[in-house]
DNA sequence: GTTCTTAATGGACGATCGTCCATTTAATGT
DNA sequence: ACATTAAATGGACGATCGTCCATTAAGAAC
């Protein structure tokens, strides 16, 4: 019984590839990010969604209850999603320097993948929003736990090593976060004349400051 | 005749408070800027903005001849308004070290008359929308000339003077202006936890790393 | 094949949007 | 006092907003 229902369910998704409220929902979160990178947040409307998803203009409200939750969801994927790249993209073996670890972090965050003309324009938008938008303002932080608990920790590790003062790790920590943060601003105001390489070296010099004889310029990358 | 006229006019203005184009431009550009502020960009109409100045509706279109005009006078006034405050508080003597004279710039930026609910609301409501509003966009960067000059030539003294590498100063700009930006954006995200003190003794670090000997930590203030 | 359930549609609805203009009001010139 | 000029008003206008629901259509159960 149970193994039946699976295949004929599986069966009549695929044939029809519609009927699927899950897809669904999730075009129209996909769709609600590429409006808002395409035309801003404010011209984003129910119409203009439905439009660019090929749904009807009934299935916000069915799925979401309205426009507002479904601007909550499409803030929390994009946030979600940003953080599993950034994990993918860092998870290095248990035996990399920390130094290796903090500036995978960086590098990360100024990588394509992660940094680029939507996802930057997306998350300024929301972050615009999210003082009126309480429910959108929960994920418009940097300051993700797991994130600032990983370079706190490496800091922690180098300073141990190094000899440094270990009260260091909490203001490299929020500092390489919000130089980070600078960047991404600096992306978005001028992209054609964005380094993505100068960036991360300047990060990595403001480091090796703080850190005398850590995070030396590594001239194979 | 001119001297009646004057005579006369500033009594009928002065009567009347009223029949003043400029004042009641001046008025809707307050209203724009303490609207958003309030309740979000999103929610900024034509409407609530003359309901708060006390406007009717028709002088939005009288004066600046629709509302996106009316939102970049708003932007530029207010990006006017903060540089004119920043040049305020750091017009230092011409005898002081160039290291007061950079945190004479840090200091401003994370003080409460440039850094406060009001004016970080707006910073961020206009950058978000600032990438499909091209009138806004040039006045939504940190990169002002003046002061980008400011802080360079203050780095390049302190390298003269202590003979470290004059190539940094253009890091040690871009890097104290990114910290600044990040800076405010936690300040966005949590106003009750955020420390205006701490931001700036980070920002002071970061810096003092980067060029040894200077930047130390002053514990008069 | 028929019934039942639920996903999906698309138009109706009132509210509000931004623009525009005929009209009123206030100050100036004669 | 009257005419002239410019500022200010507030309602009309069509367009679009977001919400909601009666209806249609598709797949599952029988």
């Amino acid at each position: 019984m149970e193994s039946l229902e699976k295949v004929e369910g599986a069966k009549g998704r695929k044939r029809g590839a519609r009927r699927d409220p899950e897809a669904n929902k999730q075009l129209l979160i996909t769709a609600t990010l590429d409006t808002i990178a395409d035309i801003g947040i404010t011209d984003t409307s129910v119409s203009r969604i439905c439009e660019r998803s090929g749904l009807s203009r009934g299935m916000i409200h069915l799925h979401f209850g309205g426009k507002d939750n479904l601007l909550t969801a499409a803030a929390q994927q994009f946030s979600a999603e940003y953080y599993a790249e950034m994990d993918r993209m860092t998870d290095l073996g248990p035996d990399a320097s920390p130094e290796d670890r903090i500036m995978a972090v960086v590098e990360a965050d100024l990588s394509e993948v992660l940094l680029n003309p939507r996802s930057t324009k997306i998350w300024h938008a929301f972050r615009g929003i999210a003082s009126s938008h309480p429910g959108i303002a929960s994920y418009s932080s940097t300051q993700d736990e797991k994130l600032v608990d990983t370079l706190r920790r490496a800091f922690r590790e180098i300073a141990e090593r190094s000899g440094h003062d270990p009260g260091l790790a909490d203001d490299a920590t929020s500092g390489t976060l919000a130089l980070l943060e600078g960047m991404w601003v600096n992306y978005l105001t001028d992209m054609q004349g964005f380094s993505r390489e100068g960036a991360g070296a300047l990060i990595r010099r403001f480091l090796a400051g703080l850190y005398p004889g850590c995070f030396e310029a590594d001239l194979d990358e």
